[in-house]
DNA sequence: CATGAATGAGGGTTCATTCAT
DNA sequence: AATGAATGAACCCTCATTCAT
């Protein structure tokens, strides 16, 4: 039973990631999620408290993915320097990986994090804190300024890495999204240095 | 007559402007911007094809705006370096004036631009195409590494604008966006030497 | 004056004989009428009290043109059977001189007679009188058979030629509307005989 | 289910005859309909994709009815001239027990076949094709003359027929339709000799 | 007389959500 | 639990008509 409900939800939830991320939020109707997840209309309400709730999902289930399964690989002993040449790698491999997963989080949760009511904010600042940890070790290391801010300096980290991410899908390019990991790793270090 | 037209269009579409800033697009109704214009459902379709095009101009118009009355101040012989700062400081200050302004293009734009036609985006690589001969005559004049593809150089500058002019919008902030500007423009500066 | 008045007044009407034979009353806008006539919108309901009126006059002065500059030359003295083969040469010749004149009569004409408040009716009643009068005649010479009652045998003369009249119009076709003009001259004839 | 479909279908139909019929299609708003079939506006797009295929529709039953419940009946050994009489009470007799399916028929279906896409135009012309088929037989026992071509016949019968359905209509006269039938038969049994 | 910008009621259609089966 | 037919509010857009100029 437990087991039949997270399997219904998680494939309601695969169905909206792939509508969503090729319509968008507005354009995606709940008939066509329910199509595609196999259900009758109906059944989505079973799952979901309405559309807006699937779009949370949605959200929630993204970012647990990017945090969880990407950044705690980053708590070991490694230069900070090191470290963000990591982030950069994992950043855009988890977003390169995933087409679908990328347009939802960079185009969908941008528009959506400021009409809804802010949910999944707190996701992203995790995220932060994690850039900045390493900013603030690559400081008191000594490998980094100390005249930027951690927390800004994790959001500028941030843009860039969510620029590029955002320039490959809007660019529609099946190019080679981690060919660029080295550069921008050096413009992040040389930047922080 | 001539004047009047100009005078009734850019009535409504700043009262799209606002209407679209506060709810999103697809919660905008067309009578809730002509109420908020003063005029009639009617008379919006008397300046604009359909509603589609009325974000279209909105689109238009900002960028226009942030283009023209902004970026070609740059054209000068200024140091790169300097040039960098001065980007940094006119982008931030631009999008700091306008709030309304700010999140039709860091939200809207975004999300239409993926999603409807892709018409402004050609404005968007205007701008980049600015940023990158910075970096060029940068790069020539010895100031900035010679690694870095310009191009790619100015997107990563943009996301970092971009970035903090969205971090801005979400936190609601009514608080300094202009503070910042040293801080950035250095660590971005450092990342292209 | 009085003259300028009807100039005008014609120049409507002649564009909206056009507009609505080409797409219909119901498809045709005020506007479009307006625009062909080469006056303003506005202009229109200085000679018409609205949009209906307009339809009605073109319907009256369709009829009158019809009954008028037709039918009135049967007043003299020719043989019944004769005077038939010239009611359908002259009602055919008319139709088919004047393609939007005939959509008016065969479709609009027929569609708002129903709908509309009953006008040109009478119009109508005076074409069948015509034609009753001629087989009232035949009758009394001996030429047609006295069982048929003359109004319906008006109409049904009527029925044929509007039916012909329909026909070439519905098939586009820009062939011969005359051509047939003996052989269903003779199918009357032998009818009422 | 397939049943609970085609009653829902055929109520809709219905309830779209007698609003169309006395209202005419273009001043029938859907939700007219929607009220007499006693659903709501938007169960009418779960059967029928937009308005005018409501209409469409309607005159394919319209058509239908007419067509198999009657014609068919014809295909039978009599002698031509006995067929067109049948012919004559049949078409009368149909039209005559259903004036909303009569008006439909001939103002609608008439006013439409011009401005929409054509497509019941082939049933029409099917109708015509029995009729040209009786002509045709006749012309061979040597009952009707052999200078009338067939199809122009089935034409004339036509219009006559349908002329009289129609001054039926406009009269609208709760009158004897069936009164006329042996003397509009007589008519064209002897236009066709 | 003439204009044409402005109006706003009304229509067709969509779609999130419900509920009887 | 699951279904999917039914609902009806809400939206975009059109166009006959008016009226200030």
């Amino acid at each position: 039973m437990a087991i039949d409900k997270s399997v219904k939800t998680k494939k309601i939830l695969d169905a909206a990631v792939i509508e969503i991320a090729h319509r968008g939020y507005y354009n995606t109707t709940v008939s066509q999620i329910a199509r595609r997840a196999g259900v009758a209309d109906g059944t989505i309400y079973l799952y979901y408290k309405n559309k807006e709730s699937i779009l949370v999902s949605v959200f929630e289930r993204a970012m647990d993915r990017f945090i969880s399964e990407g950044v705690l690989k980053l708590k070991n002993g490694k230069e900070p320097a090191e470290q963000i040449a990591e982030v950069v790698a994992l950043h855009l491999k988890l977003v390169g990986e995933d087409h679908d997963l990328a347009v939802i989080l960079q185009v969908e949760l941008r528009h959506s994090i400021h009409f809804l009511d802010m949910f999944s904010r707190s996701r992203l600042r995790e995220y932060f804190e994690v850039l900045a940890d390493i900013v603030t070790k690559g400081q008191k290391s000594g490998a980094f300024r100390k005249e930027l801010d951690p927390l800004l300096s994790a959001k500028l980290i941030f843009g860039v890495l969510d620029q590029v991410a955002t320039d490959w899908i809007l660019a529609d390019s099946n190019s080679k999204l981690s060919s660029r990991v080295d550069e921008i790793s050096e413009f992040l270090i040389a930047g922080l240095k």
